[in-house]
DNA sequence: TTGAAAGCGATACCAA
DNA sequence: TTGGTATCGCTTTCAA
């Protein structure tokens, strides 16, 4: 501990024989001040190692430069707190926020008071929310939006809502994924995720969407429901065949982590994979080049998603309405749904 | 947009009947109240969704109750960034600040500024610093101790550090890991890491331990020094097969990443692990288990490690001296490296 | 182009 | 047990 006394704007100003007014702008760079004057501040700034209180400034001008990212998780805390897609999206998210000259103050639904707005904005602690995943309900943004927080969050933007969401074409990411599957033959492909969550239903969807275009009536003893991680994945499946045998040819998973908990019950029993088998997932992963086969996957644009809500953030806070805004998405074809390819 | 003329304490107290300084102290909790009044003035604030300036509050008090953290990352971004590891690092000192009142601020070591006591300290934007990650120089976690800042990093905690280090028993944990390998009959296990990297250094030093343990001389040939990423550890392994043949009989890989590249490797020439070589990663993450062959590894603590990184950093914030602390580590031994096993 | 001074909203000392 | 009041450090209006 060596300079424990605070050295202030005032010592600078002292320092520099002009006053905080001046030290002030100078700082922060405005025109009016002589550029000698300015470049002086500046120099002697450095110098001395000085940096602006960020408590004092913000409080004086009612602006943090801070943005709360809100992990929107579903009650078992395991689930998604390590699922790398959504910390994938925090990292993106704290790239263009930087970028920005804006910080970032990671928050989760357990933890969060209920009332973000109350919490984060109205005691100035962020000037804005950023919420990743909708989950089941989204009574938490609707509250938030209404009291006139700026808001945006990553779900499914086809969403009829009433806040601004920024998400992937999940629809058409499904479609694709399970035409996929039935172009290469796998013409019984089971729908694996859990449809009570807004993305998933889009993705559902989706799958219908292929199935009717390919004149595949729905069977509904193919849709399986199921929570979003690893092991329900294997869990699922282990216990569909064990119960209804192989009745299937094809797996469309809603998340790579459901499907490699699918595909790992299905080597255990010696199918294979791709050939008996199909399996693709959606996220793309890290993980799903690693995987033995290579999982096919749908990949979501998660860094360009990033910059578009905080863009939409930014404006939301200059005062211009939100707009929601679908990602386009990638068909990632590997050995898993493709022989031919590794 | 409702409620836009802001709702300080003083209407709160105001509408109370009380002075400012009765309602501070009533929303606090402070005894010195009385009890009635206190309930009364928090019932009051409860309705009226009122919450304390964190700004004003911060900049009378000079304490934010919040901890930077800072991803520690290398040069090349890509990297760590995406290496669930760290991430779940994140996810558990989340969790551990948030437990005892204290928010999280996300950096990284790309976007904060080079001073970081400057940057986060000095001005107000954090109470103390915690670093993820020693990379192979900590010039900057050195300077912020030595200007006083409360720090806390975690790396390697037997490094002559001049700040405090929370980490695994890294040595311990290669020993353990190569004498595993040995114990089962592989007498030639490669030694697959980053030796620039300090953690990777402790944790070469005991691949050496278990060598020595058993009377096996080290063959430089099998320690292959490369980044830690699933592509480095793949490429890595596949020249060396390429060049040499398959002159080993196990890896030891410093985390569970570059192990799983390194597989893939194995599995494209078809070398039968974990018969013909036997595969043991560090870290232990949730892919891990679900690679095939499942990935035997060391798993890291990280749960407790944040617990402590927090605590140790709250004693310093409290004016005690820190102190580095070694986590235990785990081994968990799968079917990479055993046969017996699923 | 610069300076004086008011005030952001809380806390805590001192008095009562 | 409560209240008055002086700060915390900065920004910004108004005046010079």
């Amino acid at each position: 501990m060596q300079n424990n006394s605070r050295f202030t704007l005032s010592d600078l100003a002292k320092l520099a024989g002009v006053s905080t007014s001046t030290a002030s702008r100078a700082l922060r760079g405005n025109p009016i001040i002589k550029q000698q004057t300015r470049e002086r501040i500046q120099a002697l700034a450095l110098e001395h190692n000085f940096s602006l209180n960020a408590a004092a400034s913000r409080l004086r001008t009612q602006r943090t430069h801070v943005i709360a990212v809100i992990l929107n998780l579903t009650e078992h805390t395991e689930q998604s707190i390590n699922d790398p897609f959504l910390l994938k999206v925090v990292g993106d998210l704290n790239q263009a926020l930087n970028e920005r000259n804006y910080e970032l103050l990671l928050s989760n639904s357990f933890m969060a008071k209920d009332d973000w707005t109350q919490y984060f904005i109205k005691s100035s602690r962020a000037d804005g929310l950023i919420v990743v995943g909708q989950a089941k309900s989204d009574t938490k943004m609707i509250a938030a939006a209404e009291a006139g927080a700026p808001i945006v969050v990553w779900g499914d933007p086809h969403a009829s809502a009433k806040y601004t969401v920024v998400g992937s074409e999940n629809r058409l990411g499904a479609k694709q994924a399970t035409e996929h599957l039935i172009k290469l033959g796998h013409t019984r492909p089971v729908f694996l995720g859990d449809l009570e969550h807004a993305e998933m239903g889009e993705r559902y969807k989706g799958y219908c969407d292929a199935l009717a275009a390919h004149n595949i009536p729905l069977d509904d003893s193919l849709v399986m429901s199921t929570d979003l991680t690893y092991q329900a994945g294997y869990d699922c499946i282990n216990q569909s065949v064990k119960t209804n045998g192989l009745n299937f040819d094809g797996i469309f998973a809603c998340s790579d982590m459901v499907a490699l908990g699918a595909m790992k019950a299905l080597k255990e029993r010696y199918v294979n994979i791709p050939v008996d088998v199909a399996i693709i997932g959606f996220d793309d992963i890290p993980m799903a080049e690693m995987s033995h086969p290579a999982l096919s996957s749908i990949k979501q644009n998660t860094k360009l998603a990033a910059e578009i809500m905080v863009t939409e953030l930014l404006r939301q806070l200059n005062g211009e309405p939100g707009q929601s805004h679908a990602v386009g998405i990638e068909l990632k074809i590997r050995h898993s749904s493709d022989p031919t390819r590794t």
